[in-house]
RNA sequence: GCCGAUGUGGCUCAAUUGGCAGAGCAGCUGAUUUGUAAUCAGCAGGUUAUCGGUUCGAGUCCGAUCAUCGGCUCCA
């Protein structure tokens, strides 16, 4: 037989040789590091035997299959740990995800912390035992009959799940037995020593909340134990960057048991919101936005027309007023519907493009708050767009320029969705077929990869999300574009055509930002508080060397004030280097240092948060400073 | 909402088996007048989240409520 490496050499056997011979035959030291091989472009077992003219890949933990395999595997070793140690806990899921794996288990006591370094001592022992993983198959009826023998409910629910005439593959090691896909490595051995437990949550079972809570053991596993240690590191520092604890130490904003889940804004975190506002009704401007603004609290048949007082009820703060139910607004769409309908529209108006910075209300379950980046109350840097369907394309890529253009100004990556028609859905399919088109076609022509999200779009239309990644790797929805047809219907919108009949519009609702609030906490972790000059709450602070150069001091400080820029003087008796430590900490990113020679030749002392920049006339420095802020410069150079 | 955990001055944390609530930082006052990441001294600051219970005695034990944290679900 003959096969073909990955580096394009071809191999000929006398016979039939597994991944794992193939290995053992090229060397010895990567037959020791194998997890798992790719044949023919697809992830298989090492034990798999080799068809002829078959393309051939060994896989390390080092490839992402490799190490997924290796996470796989010490999955089933914590749940074979878990067993021996709890015996009567049921068995759910555990794959491998992005930085480590899982196991779901129904316990019959509940578990805590404490019991980590338990299960981990187990789960060592295991893997010394060094039990080598089979794989077997049944067909479904027996599969099923063998676990309920075992006692595995949620086993018999999978499997029941497949089709009639699957044939089903388990895994085992030495007592323990799995319901597996694979592949995994060859024996347990192989997870070795760089794993840990590293949390426990509840989990719903398969995700419903209506089924029953099991709790799911989070846990991480590398090929190398520096490389653990590494990433527990990196998760350490991460947490540092966290918008939480940064905003508490900046003072941008704070929370209040008053109001779980709405955000107090203090003057330096209110002086970054106003500036992304400022920057954001400037390119709304330019891009041929007009701005409204709609009021917070609209009576109850406003929401009945709209289809709120049905659909989304449960999350509306309502009231009652003059014994009129009244309701503080979710979203701001039924608002910007009614400017639409205050006077007649002619297909000369449309695009008609209208911008809100909306304040929302949701009553969101207590469960789900998460400091700025989930909240009950927060700004919607929203607009929507009234249009001809041959509109559609154009203004779809009109939106998504912006977003990249705001994206890429902060220096974020993102990612890009788009979710199509969900099953129980409204309009028609022509209706749905072009909208569709309409943003597929969108990005395409942009040139922007996305995944598809089938059925997973509004009930309405379909829509594209945009998410931006926190300082663990969480992920959150910020910009998203969505097509509706149905408010327009619901609310009989029209325009009159070039033909002078009356046409109905169809309506885009997009927000950039998406919340002003969310994306404050994603800039602040991007930048671990460093904003940006042109966004940093006070860009500039005045240190005095002491208080005899107090009057150059404040001279500098008016003087840096009336040319605009948000500037400090730190007028305690303190040393130069507490003042300086201080304004580090507070991530300032200018620190003029100012004593005798400054006061003498009229100078400023330059120190960023790069380092000591030397002394510069203050004239040159505002001018400095003030170009940089027009520019936007990200100062992503800045290396904390 | 659900599962688990946690709530002690503005912040970070102590307080032994239930036995006088303490420190550092920040703040204030005074001294110091300083040249690139913490000058010294003094003062003030807490109904230990809230409510209830057990006890001679509760920060500590028990119950309820609230909030927060890690997840799930939902979402901008």
């Amino acid at each position: 037989m003959k096969i073909t490496l990955k580096d394009g050499s071809v191999k000929e056997y006398a016979q039939p040789m597994s991944v794992i011979d193939i290995a053992r035959d090229l060397s010895d030291g990567l037959a020791r590091m194998a997890c798992v091989g790719e044949v023919n472009g697809e992830i298989v077992d090492l034990r798999t035997v080799v068809e002829d003219d078959a393309q051939v890949n060994i896989l390390t933990a080092r490839d992402e299959a490799g190490l997924a395999a290796l996470r796989h595997t010490a999955s089933h070793v914590m749940a074979q740990a878990v067993l021996r140690l709890y015996p009567g806990t049921k068995l759910a899921i555990g794959p491998s995800i992005a930085n480590g794996f899982y196991y779901d288990f129904e316990f019959e006591e509940p578990l805590t912390s404490d019991d980590f370094e338990k299960i981990e001592a187990e789960m060592k022992k295991i893997i010394k035992e060094d039990l080598p993983l089979e794989r077997f198959t049944k067909p479904r009826e027996e599969a099923i009959a063998y676990m309920q023998e075992k006692g595995e409910p949620y086993k018999v629910e999978l499997i029941e799940d497949l089709p009639e005439d699957a044939v089903i593959s388990f895994y085992s090691q030495g007592e323990f037995t799995d319901l597996c896909a694979g592949p995994h490595l060859m024996s347990t051995k192989g997870v070795g020593k760089a794993f840990k437990i590293m949390s426990l949550a509840g989990a719903y079972w398969r995700g419903d909340e209506h089924r029953q809570m099991l709790t799911r053991l989070y846990a991480t596993a590398f090929a190398k134990k520096d490389e653990l240690e590494a990433y527990i590191t990196m998760m350490e520092e991460a947490r540092k960057r966290d918008h939480r604890k940064i905003g508490k130490e900046l003072g941008l904003f704070m929370m209040n048991e008053a109001g779980p889940g709405f955000p107090f804004f203090l003057p330096k975190g209110m002086v970054l919101k106003n500036t992304l506002l400022d920057y954001w009704r400037q390119i709304h401007k330019r891009a041929g936005y007009v701005e409204i603004s709609t009021p917070i609290i609209l009576n109850r048949s406003l929401w009945e027309t709209s289809g709120h007082w049905d659909h989304y009820k449960n999350n509306m703060y309502t009231t009652v007023i003059d014994e009129e139910d009244y309701a503080i607004k979710p979203m701001n769409c039924p608002g910007g519907v009614l400017v639409y309908a205050s006077e007649p529209r002619s297909y000369r108006d449309l695009p008609l493009r209208m911008g809100e910075l909306g304040i929302v209300h949701r009553h969101e379950k207590s469960g789900q708050l998460h400091g700025l980046m989930r909240v009950r109350c927060f700004t919607q840097d929203d607009a929507h767009i009234f249009m001809t369907p041959e509109q559609i394309k154009d203004e779809i890529k009109g939106v998504v320029a912006l977003i990249d253009e705001v994206y890429s100004l902060f220096g974020f990556e993102y990612h890009v969705e788009l979710s199509t028609r969900p099953e129980d859905s409204m309009g028609s399919d022509e209706d749905w077929e072009m909208a569709t088109e309409g943003l597929r076609s969108a990005l395409d022509e942009l040139q922007l990869p996305y995944v598809v999200n089938e059925g997973d779009g509004a009930f309405y239309g379909p829509k594209i999300d945009f998410h931006l990644v926190d300082c663990i790797g969480r992920t959150w929805q910020c910009g998203t574009i969505q097509l509706d047809f149905q408010l327009p219907q619901r609310f009989e919108l029209e325009y009159t055509g070039a033909d002078g009949e009356k046409h109905r519009p169809i309506m885009i609702h997009r927000v950039v930002f998406g919340s002003i609030e969310r994306f404050i906490g994603i800039l602040t972790e991007h930048f671990a508080g460093a904003f940006p000059t042109w966004l940093a709450p006070v860009q500039v602070r005045v240190l005095p060397i002491s208080d005899k150069y107090m009057d150059y001091a404040k001279s500098v400080r008016d003087k840096l004030d009336a040319a605009g820029i948000r500037v400090e003087l730190d007028t305690r008796s303190e040393k130069i280097g507490y003042k300086i430590r201080d304004a580090r900490n507070q991530r300032i990113p200018y620190m003029l240092v100012t004593g005798q020679k400054e006061a003498e030749d009229g100078t400023v002392s330059v120190r960023s948060r790069a380092g000591d920049e030397g002394a510069k006339a203050l004239d040159a420095f505002i001018a400095d400073i003030l170009k940089e802020i027009e520019a936007k410069d990200n100062g992503l150079k800045v290396s904390e």
